[in-house]
DNA sequence: CGCTGATTTGGACATAGTCTAAAAATAGAC
DNA sequence: GTCTATTTTTAGACTATGTCCAAATCAGCG
């Protein structure tokens, strides 16, 4: 709510229904999946409105929009600097702490001025 | 031709047109834009085939798939590890030599069996 | 040539996402 | 509180990317 307000954006119901689902999200949702779940309790709630909360959010740095699955985009609360890890079999995402590893020789290119960057890795999930 | 051949795809006419664009290309297209493109040469190449064919290519390791922008896969000639640049302001996709970034840590990570990754750059490419 | 299986084609279908115009809700002035 | 202007929401139309399908075509082989 505050926060909402706070980035000038206007506290009306559903923005503040989805934003408090898309920013308690452990997983990384798609706006269909923001949709299905936040519906059930705000049942009027229109794709039309999902997207564009979820696109006002990602505007003002609530949560950001990353594009790690073919066909959709996910949103994802943290606005930290991470890394994603893949799981090849389930397809679901995990951040991966951003002091968990270290990228070197990003400044020595040459035809590249680098603002941001992220490891993309993909594997297995260990179950322990 | 032959390399079609050895990999145990028949090649068809549509497939050698489509493979011979993909393979030399030094961007990295869409597969609407490779239909664009080969269409030219080949004018009854049905979209169907060059999704079919890209797809084939891939599977036999001759192309990679890459999720790099939204809304679409784009495929790649280069099959040897490397990462990717993509410039900010034109969305275009840079190739990134495997040494030119060392990545460290990867190995410690104690929920994830890494198997592959990349890092993903973003920013503006240097003109010089 | 004629048979069989593989390939291509165009269109139908599916899915993710944007756009639009009308209805509803809201904020601010009185 | 009521009125008005502005913002937001809604449902559905629309677009883009990609897959599926049945019919037509092609390739290899006896």
């Amino acid at each position: 709510m505050a926060m909402l307000r706070s980035r000038g954006i206007q506290p009306t119901p559903q923005r503040l229904a989805v934003a408090e689902y898309v920013l308690r999200a452990t997983t990384h949702p798609s706006a269909e999946e923001v949709w299905q779940h936040v519906r059930r309790r705000c049942p009027t709630l229109s794709r039309a409105t999902v997207y564009n909360t979820l696109n006002v959010l990602a505007e003002k740095g609530l949560i950001r929009t990353q594009v790690l699955k073919e066909g959709t985009v996910v949103f994802d609360p943290r606005t930290d600097r991470h890394h994603h890890f893949i799981d090849v079999e389930t397809g679901r995402v995990y951040d991966v702490p951003w002091s968990a590893i270290r990228v070197s020789g990003k400044e020595k290119l040459r035809d590249f001025d680098v603002q941001e960057y992220q490891v993309v890795l993909r594997g297995r999930r260990r179950r322990r």
